[in-house]
DNA sequence: TCTGGGGTCCTAGGACCC
DNA sequence: TCTGGGGTCCTAGGACCC
């Protein structure tokens, strides 16, 4: 991660940039983006903000701004922002020298040369793309990821900069103006419960934060927020990711647009979550020796709730469909309630490898091999069909059906997917 | 009526071993 | 019935992020 700056690349209003790139008529009014199941409030445009709208705010609660304020809605269209993000991350790889892709819409990276160069490329990066991809972004430079984090913030809120801000090139007095006003919840790796406890010590700010004493933070808080402290201070500590095969884990969990109470839809719902999850293992070409399965009833509800959750130990590292599918039901079937309403549910796929266990003995009670050797048969074929025609083209058991349960995420305000369906292309009329 | 999903990292504490 | 220390590994839970 040597170079000369650390800079924090970063998309406006990612969600909403995305659907603006194909829809005009989104331009220059206030545009909600809403999370899974139309629920609620996950990305808003910079009109949506200055109506007041709050990132998580349930959608029932401002529906009304679509008539009175021309608010425009749209459900969460991970097609399209998933295919826009690879194209932004392609192109900026290009520019610095290392790149280190951070989230959905953010990435870190390395430039060399002067400041003014550092900005000059900068800018560079903010063109190219806007032209070749139709989103705006800014970027902040620094010489840690915390401080870039922050010199991107500055960037975001002062358009005067032009979506650029090197911090060794502010004003001293202005930036000092701004790490003494802006609250210490602003800086990466903050969050609310812990800016609680930092302002009961009397640490309110950014500036307060940068000259606390990393000794009494580490002892109070953790090794994460000490180095926090040191990045403040201009100290790199918050290294690359480390690549690990082990590591991470594939979820599958949603809320339900109906919730669910029998036993026979949990039994569905298990099914289809647990093909899921398996089948973007086989994309990604692993495999995993934990299986988890959760479900839960609504935390808004009163009355008595329920969550039950369980875990199999996977004998050896799998991502056989149908083994996971069997697993994930019977795991749940003793721990649900029927009759209570359970509002989501999923499964997780975790202790990841890159290669399936050896076969041992009596650790798995499926039969004799005969039954072993045909399931096998069966699952290789679904994963191979899954993975030439897309995980809807086909599905064991409740999977297969032709029509989706009522349970199924609700997406009433879906864009068009412009960039992944032949049938949904932009049309251009000249 | 209606309240997201998918991750990572760290720490404490228990189980187990020598 | 009483009674050690030190180490590793695993898991649950908390906190944070986008």
């Amino acid at each position: 991660m040597s170079a000369d700056h650390v800079s924090l690349v970063d998309v406006n209003n990612f969600y909403v940039s995305c659907e603006r790139a194909f829809d005009y008529s989104l331009r220059n009014r206030p545009v909600v983006v809403l999370s899974n199941n139309d629920g609620c409030v996950v990305a808003r445009s910079q009109e949506a903000k200055d109506l007041g709208i709050a990132t998580g705010e349930p959608f029932f609660k401002i529906q009304r701004l679509m008539d009175s304020h021309n608010l425009a809605v749209r459900s969460s269209n991970y097609e399209l922002y998933g295919d826009m993000s690879a194209r932004v991350m392609e192109l900026l790889g290009r520019y610095g020298t290392w790149h280190e892709v951070y989230s959905i819409d953010e990435s870190f990276i390395g430039l060399e040369g002067n400041l003014e160069q550092a900005r000059s490329t900068a800018a560079q990066i903010r063109k190219a793309i806007d032209k070749t991809i139709g989103v705006p972004l800014c970027v902040g430079v620094s010489t840690t990821k915390t401080l870039a984090k922050l010199a991107n913030h500055i960037a975001k809120h002062n358009p005067g900069l032009g979506g650029v801000c090197v911090q060794q090139l502010m004003d001293q007095q202005v930036l000092d103006n701004i790490l003494s006003r802006v609250p210490v919840t602003d800086v990466w790796g903050v969050g609310r419960k812990s800016g609680a406890k930092l302002a009961s010590m009397g640490i309110e700010t950014i500036a307060d934060l940068r000259d606390a004493d990393p000794l009494v933070i580490r002892k109070k808080f953790s090794v994460v927020m000490q180095r926090t402290v040191f990045e403040l201070n201009g100290q790199r500590c918050i290294g690359p990711v480390e690549e690990r095969a082990d590591r991470g884990q594939v979820m599958f969990t949603r809320s339900f647009s109906t919730p669910v109470r029998t036993r026979e839809a949990m039994e569905e719902v298990m099914s289809i979550y647990a093909q899921k999850a398996a089948s973007r293992l086989a994309s990604e070409g692993r495999y995993a020796s934990l299986l988890t399965v959760t479900a839960g009833t609504s935390r808004f509800a009163q009355g008595e709730s329920s969550f039950p959750s369980a875990q199999v130990r996977l004998p050896r590292p799998t991502r056989d469909p149908i083994l996971l599918s069997k697993l994930a039901i019977a795991a749940m079937a003793d721990l649900m309630h029927p009759g209570m309403d359970y509002v989501r549910g999923g499964v997780i796929l975790s202790g990841l490898s890159d290669s399936p266990g050896e076969k041992q003995l009596d650790l798995f009670d499926l039969g004799d091999d005969h039954d072993e050797e045909e399931q096998k048969n069966v699952s290789s074929v679904v994963q191979d069909i899954s993975a030439r025609f897309g995980a809807k083209s086909i599905g064991l058991g409740p999977a297969g059906m032709a029509q989706s349960p009522s349970w199924t995420m609700k997406r009433e305000h879906i864009s068009q997917r412009y960039t992944t369906e032949w049938d949904e292309l932009l049309e251009v009329r000249a």
